[in-house]
Parts: structure tokens; sequence; C-alpha cells
DNA sequence: AATGAATGAGCCTTCATTCAT
DNA sequence: TATGAATGAAGGCTCATTCAT
């Protein structure tokens, strides 16, 4: 039977099996075979849905980066004022989605060969791009364009830095992390209103 | 006899070789042979000084936190006020030496790698504890305890959020970043004089 | 579908394969490259089949004792008093496939290396054991327990060390050690009859 | 200092190195160093005392047969009677030298590396002869020259087929298996005896 | 005489990829 | 579409041997 219509199910499974093994083995030891296994198919067959291991865990990346962006879409679209939008985009970075274990790996395996793969380094670039710009987006009507870039790039590093560690020490509350980064932006907001004042 | 004292010589030369090899090939593709080659050594050499190539690697990532360590007690010894001491804090973290795109790249490395290896867990917990440590004693006799934390925390994550944005990017002017996180604390430090005023 | 059924095929092409290397460059020169060159494949298959190495060797180790068992087990069934039986066990030892050269390195090696594996240790208990059970049942009827076993204890001794001088001293014609071995039983049984007369 | 004399020494330590090397590591993990770290010096000292490592093993494996040769000399020289002469070459290859478990370790060793090495199989060739024409020596004032040999060459056997048998088992009492031999010598002269009578 | 640093060859094993079925 | 048998390249590691000291 052809069973058409299989490629994006199958697709979807490699990938999500390419994540679970990289963080149940890590990235050097998410063989094929293990992938494989994990999606209970054979180890030849990720040589129909993709160009080969690599392309599967380019993949696995790139779904990395849109399951974020997905994140930030569905909150920027329940948000109204400026502050509520910086707040949903910071938000999404600290959800619970970002902050499963196998997300966390991943994403650091992401972070740890991304130098030596420019297919991975063009995902972290537009990543940040993004984050930067939808920051900026959000701070714009509340500061001038160079404080909003400033500002933007300091809660990036905030998101960013406060991920870090958290990824790296393990599972906890991303509450904390995430009143930090809002504590940061409103400490911005009001230097800038008392400058203005 | 033969030719005494060459251990730490050659463990120096095999560690450098590494970083390096981390830098020009990746982590996964860091192989002895490269290594040695790197080093003008023979592969079979790097069993006599390190237990395996784990364990070379291993040794290589623990001199970056030293490498981080030295940057930070000599800057520390030329510092006397709180404020000073904070910065010398964060310039170390962002000096030269640890922009450089080795040192960057094998960091990268590190985080990439932490998560499915014991010893290398226990350097970035290291690592982390010591930057928080040292911000929250630099920051103590300014802030109450409990304020000292918080923005140790918070200047933490700025320095590692602002590392990473950086060493992904590639090489820029650390002069930024660092000034970057330098706002923040005076900024910190800002809000809390006004609190208490 | 791939090819089905392969596996019990190539295990014994590989297993022939390793005995054949065994007599060929000696047990510590049966090198996975040259034990699949003999089976006509490639090395890395011999871990589809076997694990490793050392699983391929204890399988060929095994399939002597199999083989061995076989003879007894064809030879006794065409055996119908009790010294028909207790020759048909010296001459299952003393049999062609026995005497082969292959056969007969690879069985020096099991001594060999007996003593520094568990698992090639209990295939040496098992022949013996077997041996000595065998032989002690076909003589039961003839004499009274304790010197049925007294005889297939010697009778056993007969067997491994004749064996042991012409495998050591390569292929000749085992109608002779057959035939002194025989001559033990008989004179001890001739012995039995007389003290009984 | 030049230390003259030392080479047999060295040469002796060696050796007993080597075959308590064999005995805990098997010949297969034998190597240079652990066989020069049991001796108490370095690993490149074996090339000062013998022509490598196989000069070294092949040393080792033919001080077992002087072992055994000086323990049937001394033997044979309390002997008075054939009879006698005929158990102290049996006694002597069940002397409690010969049972030790590196004694054992060795022979066995030797066995198993036998057909893929001249110089071991000229080692266990002399060791058969001599045996052999030990036991027809002591045989032939009390049988002719062909029943002296058949009984000599069943003696042999009866001798290595339970030295092995024991060997394999691990450390019994050792004088069951002489016993068992004195009874075949025993056997066979009685029987013939009853001929001539 | 003796050391142990250093080499280089070779081995076992893993693994991405291909391919016949 | 899907399998898993099979390959071949490459890597980590071991080890006998050499050699400067």
């Amino acid at each position: 039977m052809p069973k058409v219509g299989m490629a994006p199910i199958r697709r979807r499974q490699l990938i999500d099996a390419a994540i679970s093994a990289i963080h149940e083995y890590g990235l050097a030891d998410a063989t094929v075979a293990r992938i494989a296994r994990k999606a209970g198919v054979s180890a030849g067959i990720v040589h129909h849905y993709f160009d080969g291991k690599n392309d599967l865990l380019f993949a696995a990346m790139r779904s990395l980066l849109e399951d974020l962006r997905r994140q930030a879409v569905a909150r920027l679209a329940r948000a109204h004022t400026p502050r509520e939008r910086t707040y949903a985009i910071i938000d999404a970075s600290f959800s619970c989605d970002q902050f499963s274990e196998e997300v966390m790996t991943a994403w650091l395996a992401l972070y740890g060969s991304a130098r030596h793969s420019d297919r991975l380094t063009r995902i972290l670039r537009i990543y940040a791009r993004r984050l930067h710009s939808n920051l900026t987006s959000a701070l714009l009507p509340l500061l001038g364009r160079r404080e909003a870039e400033r500002v933007a790039e300091g809660t990036a590093a905030m998101i960013d830095g406060l991920w870090l560690q958290y990824a790296l020490k393990g599972g906890v509350d991303p509450a904390h992390p995430r009143q930090m980064t809002r504590d940061y932006v409103d400490a911005q907001l009001a230097v800038k209103a008392r400058v203005e004042a």
C-alpha cells in the first residue's frame, strides 16, 4: 500500500525521536540506529525522508526554533499593551515547553555545535534576530529607537543567560527567571520614565 | 635517566592542542590523531599522559575554568572599592582571553556536552557557583544579602547571556557587552540608592 | 523484505571461518579481519551476528563441543552391548572429525585459554562431565558403581592424554590411540572378571 | 656501577615474572609492561636481557621443562628398583611444583600456543620424548622392549590426561592422579606377569 | 645498567550509508 | 514503503619496540 501522505508523519516521528535521542544519549551518541529505534522504524528509513543523519538533526534543530516561534506568536496575539507584548516574548522563552528536559538538552547541543555548521549557525542567527526584533518592536512605543534596541539587547541577554543557567542546573520552576527578566525590563522602563520626568 | 619533567609540558601541549582542535574541527571531530598532530606528537602518547581521549578533553575543559579563575583573581587583586571589585569580575569574563575564538568555541562545546557528562556538569556548576559567589561578595558592602544575591544572579545572567550572543556571532569587540553589564549593575545600585534615600 | 534466514547461515560461516583462522594464525592472531576475510564477508558484519570477537570465538569453541557430542550420540545409537557403548564413546573422541588439523588446533587453543575465561572453563567442564558420565553409564552394567567410575576416570584420562599427544605431534592415524584406549578398558574389565571369578 | 653478573639474576626475575603474569592475566594479556612491573623493573629492560617479548616467553616455557626435568632427575636418583624408577617418573609429573597454579596455567598456555611456534613445539616434543624414554628405560628390566614401549606410551597418556583434567578443574590433591597412574602400571605389569606364568 | 618517553602499527568496534528484496 | 543485511571508513586504544638520557 502506497500510504500517501506518510511523509509528514514519518518526518515528525523521526524529528521527535531525534530530539529524544539527543536527550537520552547526547548529540554525539544519537546514532541513526537509536533514533530509528525510538521512532519505531528501521534505520534505513531515515534516508527516505531525510538526506542523511545530518539533515535529520538539522530538521530537529529547526523544529526547536519553530516551536519557540509558535509560542511567541500565540502569546503576542493575546497581548495588547507594549509592556504586555514585552512580557509575552519573555514568557514564551520561559514557557513550560522550553523548559522540558528534552528541549533544553537539544538547545544546548545546538549551541555546542553551531560553530561548526553554517546551517546551525543560521538557525541561531535567526533566533537571535527574531528575539531582538520582537523585543524592539514591543518596546518602541515606550522608548526611542536607540533606547528600545539597547533594552532589547539587555533583555535578550537576560533571557539567554537565565535560560542557560537553569538549563544547566536541571529542571527548575521557570517562574523565577521569568520574573527576573520582567524586573529587568521594568527597571529599565522606570529609569527611562524618571529621566523623562 | 630519561627526560624528566616532561609530564607537565606535554600535558599542557596536549591540552592546548585539544582546545585548538575543538575549535578547528568541532568537539565531535576532535580526534586523538588530530589533537596529537596539532601537538606535534604521535597519537599514542595521549595515553601516557591522560587516561584516554575523554580524560584529555576533560582536562582541557577544566583548564578553561582555571584560566577564567586566574583572570578574576588577577583583576580582583587590583580592585579596591566594591564597585571596582564587581567590575573586575565582569571584566574577567569579557577579557580578551575569554573572547579568543578558540576559547569561545571550547566553552560552547562544554555547554553542549555538559548534560551527558557528570564531570563536565561539575565544571559548569563550579563556574556558576564561583561567579555568583564572587559577585555577591563584591556587592555585599553595598547591598543587603538578599539584594546582593539577586543582583549577583542578574549580573551573572547578563554576563552569560551577552557572552553567549557574542560567542555565537563571532569575534566582536568585548567592550560593548562589558559596558552593558556595568550599566546593569549601575542601574541596580542606583535604584537601591534611591530606595534608601 | 531483506534476505531472511541469513542469520544461521552467516553464524555458521563465521564460526567455521573462526576455527579455520585459529588454525592458520593461532588464537592470538585470529583477528576479526582475518576471520571475516576467510568467511568472505566484511569485518563489520561480525557485530551483526555476534556480540563482538570474543562472542564469536566462544561460539566457535562451543561448536567444537557440540560436534563431539553429535559424534558420541550417533555412535551410541548404533551400539548395543555395554562394551560396544564404551567403545562408541572412545571412538567418538578419536573420530576423523576430531583429528582434523583445524579441530585439534582449536581444542588446544581452548585448553590454553580456559583458565582465563569462565565461559570457556564451563565448556571444558561440560566436556569432562559428559565424557565421564557417558563412560560410567556404559560401564555400569559390567561393574559396580565405584569401579565403573574409577574405570571411567582412567578411560577419560587415557582419551585426553592420547589425544593430546597426537594433537601435538600432528596428523597421525587415530586407529592407534583408539586401540590403546580399548585395550585399557579391556584390561580393566578382564581384571574385574578375574576378581569375580 | 656496572653490577657484573646481574644478567642471570635479571633473567630469572623476568622469567618468574612472566610465568606469574601468564597466570594472572593469561598469555594473551601478559604484556611486557605487566611482566616488567611484576619483576619490579622498567619495561624497556626486557630487551637488554632477551631478544624481545617472545624470546622471554620462550625462555619461561623452557624453564617449565627444565623444572620438570630436575624433579625427575632428583627422584630417579633415589629410586632403585625398576618399579620405583617408574613411580619416580610418575611422581615427578604430579609433584607439588607441577601442581602449583602458576605452573599449570603456564603449561596449558604452552599447549595452546605450541602449534603456532616451532620453538614451543620443540619444547613439547622434547618433553614427550623424554617422558617416553624415561618410562621405557625404567620398564625395560621388567618387560620386553615392545611391551615396555607400549606401557610407557599408556603411562605417559595417563599422566598427561590426568594432569590435564586436574589442571582444568583447579587445585586438587595430586595424590589421587598419582595413585591412578601407579595402578595403571601395576595392572599392566600384573597382566604381563600372568601371561608369562 | 636502567629508565620511561615516544612511536607506529594494528586491532576491535562503531556507524552512516547503500542496496537487494 | 520499508527492512535489515552488508559495507567500508574511521576512531580510540594497546603494545612491543626503540632510543635519548
